[in-house]
DNA sequence: GATAGCTAAATTATCGATAAAACGAGATGG
DNA sequence: CCATCTCGTTTTATCGATAATTTAGCTATC
C-alpha cells in the first residue's frame, strides 16, 4: 500500500476544499485504505498549505463522513464493519426508492437530455479506463436523477450516504466488467423516466445498489 | 425580540459544544429568531470565550444544520421557507416510518422501562412548565425509542433533521395543551411497543409529526 | 523479568495578531 | 437628485507561534 507521504502535488495551490477532494479521491481509489491515520503535517507536506487549512480540510472531511476524528489523536480514515456497511446500504436503499418514488413521471425531456448527456460522457470514460471521470460523471448522474424529485433535502441526505459508502464503491471501480453493467442500469433508468411507473424505476435505483455492496461484504468476509 | 446582546452568562465556563448547545436551546424557545445574524464579536462578548471557540462553534452549528453561513459574510440562524419545511417534513416522515418499521416487536422489557422512565419524567416537566426540560426528554425518548431500530445511521440522519425541525417545533413548545397531547402519543407508542403491529406504531409516530407542522405552516401563511 | 515512573518526541489544540474582505456613510461629479 | 466613488468601520479569514496532550522508549525498582 502506497503511503500518505508518496503521492504529492506542488503544481496546484489548494483550499481546505480542493484538499479534502483530493483525499476523498484517493479513498474512492483505494490509495488510501480505511484506518489509515492522517496526521496534519503530513497534508502539510504534501499540499503545502499551512497548518490552519490542513486542519479545516480534516474538519471539512469529519462533517463528509469519510473521515473520524479523536480528540487530541487525530484523523483516521473511517473503516466500515460490515455491520455499518449493511446499515449504510439500508438507509441508502430507503432514501433513493423514495425520491425515485417522487420523481413525476414522464420526466421532462430537459431532464432526459441531460442525463443521456452524462450517460454518454460516462460510458466514454468506462472505455477509456479513465476512472477519475468515471466516478465523477456517476455521481453527478445519480444526484441529477434524484434532483428531479422535487425535495432538496433528500437529496441532501443521498448525497450524504453516498459519501459513506464511498470505500465500499472502492471495489466495484477496479472491473471494467461492473462498470459497464452499472452503465446499462444507467440507460436503463433514462428509459424508465420516458414511462409512468415509479415502481419499476425505484426497484431498478435500489438494484443498483446492490453488486458493489455485495462485492464488498464478500470480500471483507474472506479476508 | 430580545437581542444577543441582551443575553449574557458570566459564570459558566464555555467551549464549542456548549456554546452550541445554548444557541441550539436559544432557538427551540424562540429566544433566537429565524434570520438573526451571529457575528463572532457578540458571541465573545457573550461567552467570555477567545474568537477561535466562538468560530469554532459557529462551523458547529452550521454542521448541525441551524446556521447557514456565507463566506466573508458570517452566520445567520437558518430560517425556513414553507416548501423547506415540508421538504423537510416529508423526509422526517419517511425515516421515522422506517425506523418504526424496523423495531422487532413485542419491544423488550428493559425499552419498555427505559422508555416508561422518560415518558414519566417527560409528563412532570409538563406540568412543572419546565420547558428546558420538556425539550431534552422529549429528544431523548424518541431517540431512545427509535434506536430500538438497530440502525444507528438511520437513528443519526433522524437526529439531524430533529435538529432542522428545530425553529419548526419551537412554536408548539408554548401551549401546555399541544404538549400534553404529544405526552400522551409517547403514552400510545409505549403501547405498541408491547403488542406486534409495527404498522400502528409506525402511523403513530408519523401523525406525532403533524401537529407542530401544521401549526407552523399556518402560522406563517398568515403572517 | 515485569512494571511503574519519567523524559523526549510527535501531534493536536489554542491563542493573539494581522490581513483581507464586505459594508455603509459621506463626498464628489454629473 | 441620483449614481458612483472613496475611505473608515465592522467582521471574517488567515497566519505563525506557543501551549497542552498523547505516545513511546528508557530507566530504576521490586
Amino acid at each position: 500500500m502506497q503511503t500518505l507521504n508518496d503521492i504529492s502535488e506542488d503544481e496546484i495551490e489548494h483550499d481546505d476544499l480542493s484538499i479534502a477532494r483530493a483525499l476523498e479521491e484517493d479513498i474512492i481509489f483505494g490509495r488510501l485504505a480505511p484506518g489509515t491515520r492522517l496526521t496534519e503535517d503530513t497534508l502539510l507536506a504534501r499540499f503545502h498549505v499551512t497548518r490552519h487549512f490542513a486542519r479545516q480540510a480534516i474538519v471539512q472531511l469529519e462533517t463528509m463522513g469519510i473521515v473520524v476524528r479523536e480528540r487530541n489523536k487525530g484523523a483516521t480514515v473511517r473503516s466500515l464493519t460490515p455491520r455499518q456497511v449493511q446499515e449504510i446500504y439500508d438507509v441508502r436503499e430507503l432514501l433513493q426508492r423514495q425520491a425515485a418514488l417522487w420523481i413525476p413521471l414522464p420526466a421532462p425531456d430537459e431532464l432526459i437530455a441531460e442525463l443521456t448527456a452524462l450517460h454518454e460522457e460516462h460510458g466514454r470514460h468506462v472505455e477509456a479506463g479513465y476512472l477519475r471521470g468515471v466516478h465523477e460523471t456517476n455521481d453527478k448522474f445519480h444526484l441529477t436523477l434524484f434532483s428531479a424529485c422535487g425535495n432538496s433535502h433528500l437529496v441532501q441526505s443521498i448525497e450524504l450516504y453516498m459519501r459513506l459508502s464511498l470505500p465500499v464503491r472502492a471495489n466495484s471501480m477496479s472491473s471494467k466488467e461492473s462498470l459497464r453493467i452499472s452503465h446499462e442500469h444507467h440507460r436503463l433508468m433514462i428509459e424508465m423516466l420516458k414511462g409512468r411507473d415509479n415502481w419499476v424505476l425505484a426497484q431498478l435505483c435500489v438494484d443498483h445498489l446492490q453488486p458493489s455492496k455485495k462485492r464488498y461484504l464478500a470480500y471483507v468476509s474472506e479476508h
